[in-house]
DNA sequence: CGCTTTTGACCTGCGC
DNA sequence: GCGCAGGTCAAAAGCG
């Protein structure tokens, strides 16, 4: 399919189960600043002309092949979401056609917007219709659609995350909307969509059918409000307060442990001021990644991550 | 009682 | 056109 997820993560959660496992913390904001995430590969002594290694910008900025990616890690054949397992304690962000501007998510949510409200308005003309006779009959309408229009998504983001619980608490409430199916997959993959009103974020929740300690998790859309204070599992302690939101204008959406996997958005990394910000013992990898100078540990860690540039 | 989950049916896009 | 698979809808059931 061409709805391909533009990023993917990685995060090992075998640990945590539950609300505080999952937590992100600005997914907004993370599309809105991500193109501001301090370039590894600019302070990395990384050799970067190893096809085998691709920076965490590249990946952000990034276009990577999901085809040789799903090669490269057994991505189910109908799901290029799908990752397989590693014994490594990463996070892998696939990145699709990241828009290089920090508004491409609005453009992108308006145009959808239309897609939305399309498809609202099919869903009212979708009602059972009386027949003739009486009896309810189910008429079929075709949505009209302009010759070679093409079904317009938001940008998505996968994540991997090493957890027994398929649903991971993010901080948002979600309403479950779906669940089928996956080919060549005994795992189903479950749909959610965010429950606050006007908000048409979704995600998707799947196991990986080769690992399925994994849960690939797929983000659709931009919240437009903040993060539910009302939550199962208070998301204040999700996280240190410093890794919040740096500049909550947008609401937090991001499963706040990609945030504190990522590194936080404003700070210079190598500096004595992320490993001040971030107590060790609560350090990811990536935390600690960067509170090495050596970056060199992110080879270490995502060894057999294979990435190329799309065409 | 209101909200969420379950689940079968329906819709849509794509390949053959 | 047909079949398949992913995605969505919505009624019913479940739950607090």
């Amino acid at each position: 399919m061409s709805d391909e997820p533009r990023e993917l993560y990685y995060h090992d959660n075998q640990h945590g189960i539950g609300p505080t496992d999952f937590s992100f913390s600005n997914y907004n904001s993370f599309l809105d600043d991500y193109s501001n995430v301090p370039s590894f590969a600019s302070s990395s002594p990384h050799n970067l002309n190893d096809p085998l290694y691709m920076s965490l910008t590249e990946c952000l900025h990034g276009s990577m092949d999901y085809d040789l990616l799903s090669k490269a890690f057994g991505l189910s054949p109908s799901s290029s979401e799908v990752f397989s397992s590693s014994n490594y304690h990463k996070q892998v962000h696939v990145g699709g056609e990241i828009p290089a501007s920090p508004n491409f998510s609005v453009s992108s949510s308006s145009s959808e917007a239309g897609v939305e409200e399309d498809s609202n308005k099919n869903k009212n003309d979708k009602h059972p219709k009386e027949s003739e006779d009486g009896g309810e009959v189910i008429k079929k309408v075709i949505k009209p659609k302009k010759k070679g229009e093409k079904r317009q998504r938001e940008p998505r983001f996968a994540f991997m995350t090493k957890s027994e619980v398929d649903h991971l608490e993010d901080g948002y409430r979600w309403r479950k909307y779906g669940q089928k199916a996956v080919k060549n997959s005994p795992y189903p993959r479950s749909y959610y969509r965010c429950t606050t009103q006007k908000c048409s974020v979704k995600k998707r929740v799947e196991r990986s059918f080769q690992d399925p300690s994994i849960v690939i998790t797929t983000y659709e859309g931009k919240h437009n409000h903040q993060i539910p204070t009302t939550l199962r599992g208070n998301s204040s302690h999700m996280l240190p307060t410093s890794l919040l939101t740096p500049a909550p204008m947008v609401a937090p959406s991001f499963p706040r442990e990609l945030f504190v996997q990522m590194p936080p958005m404003n700070y210079s990394y190598g500096s004595s001021t992320s490993s001040n910000i971030y107590p060790s013992q609560n350090l990811t990898s990536l935390q600690q990644f960067c509170q090495f100078p050596d970056y060199g540990l992110l080879q270490d860690m995502v060894p057999s991550l294979v990435m190329k540039q799309e065409p």
